[in-house]
DNA sequence: GACATATGTATACTTTAATAAACATCAAGA
DNA sequence: TCTTGATGTTTATTAAAGTATACATATGTC
């Protein structure tokens, strides 16, 4: 969350110091205390709507030009901490690469599977879509009555909303990227 | 403020209804307590926007269409409560007819200008534009050294982040309509 | 009809957002 | 050098957001 706190921040900084405003300056504009306007812009705040509203308001700003991020990211997500989360005993593994993120709109997954292993998926909500890339061995994909059997390199898009499964019928480890995107 | 929570009630019941989703499942994915979630249904909230960040992670949903207004608007603003300001002793009047709101990004004005009133504004911020309509009587508007006289059913329009000036030189009530657009 | 389960509502409490006022810092200007 | 004023920071207090629990109301099911 504190991915908003952040953009909040630097989209208010940047306003007020385009205008040369001091903090007195908005505050006395939007009817936000001084104290919490410097908060905020040290990102340490955690305003509510109607705080954010004010600020917009009173800086004649649209409500969402606010929580836009600035440009450019940076940002190392380390798979060592990644969480992960067992099925099949343990033979199919899901690691949490890139977790959801309201701005994104998708997330990422790693998969692992055992020989043999077996997962099945009830049908998520209308408007999910699964992207599904073999890194490494081979993987059986069947998603409402189709199938596809996809190789190392393969990549494969379907709409989630169908009970689907993932096997692996090949004798040796397989490792897939997993990407759904919702909405 | 409140259109703002408004648009979070309707929006959030909206996707729980959709999802065939109760108010403990929707607390149980996103870490939102039910009672505040109920209270946020009802419009009654004034939630931090690590509230909404919750919510929309968990509803895998992303935090501006939380924001987003329901399609259909419907509503009156009266011309009788609306407060003014008065400049030039009085012979100016200013009266806000539509504030400004943060999803809309502009303001209406009605101006009354008695016979040789006259009003002068500094440079607003950059990117401010303004559209002026004369809706009875006769002005005449200056921006930095262009001049125009205005007659009525005439429109001007100009950007704002220079000195400008309105003035009726006539001998009658002059009554004038002022869109302030920002950004 | 009585029991069980699920769903939304109301209430008491805890945490924290927001305010107001005092404080620190610094740059003119006399 | 000593004010004075302007700006951002810290601190104490108040107001309210958020939680957890208990309550009310349905909707089946035996």
């Amino acid at each position: 969350m504190e991915q908003m706190s952040r953009n909040l921040a630097f989209q208010l900084k940047k306003i007020r110091q385009q205008r040369h405003l001091s903090l007195d300056d908005v505050a006395k504009a939007t009817g936000v205390s001084k104290a919490q306007l410097a908060q905020i812009e040290k990102g340490e705040a955690n305003p509510t709507v109607s705080t954010i509203w004010k600020i917009a308001a009173g800086m004649r700003t649209s409500f969402s030009s606010l929580l836009q991020p600035p440009t450019a990211h940076f940002m190392k997500y380390s798979s060592k901490d990644a969480p992960h989360v067992d099925e099949d005993e343990g033979r199919y593994r899901v690691y949490s690469i890139i977790p959801y993120n309201p701005e994104r709109g998708w997330e990422l997954y790693k998969i692992e599977m055992e020989p043999g292993a077996f997962s099945r998926s009830e049908a998520h909500t209308e408007g999910v879509e699964e992207t599904v890339t073999v890194i490494q061995g081979q993987a059986t994909i069947s998603a409402g009555d189709m199938h596809e059997k996809l190789e190392e390199g393969d990549t494969l898009v379907f709409s989630g909303h169908q009970p689907h499964e993932y096997k692996n019928t090949t004798e040796a480890l397989t490792i897939l990227h997993l990407i759904l995107q919702y909405k």
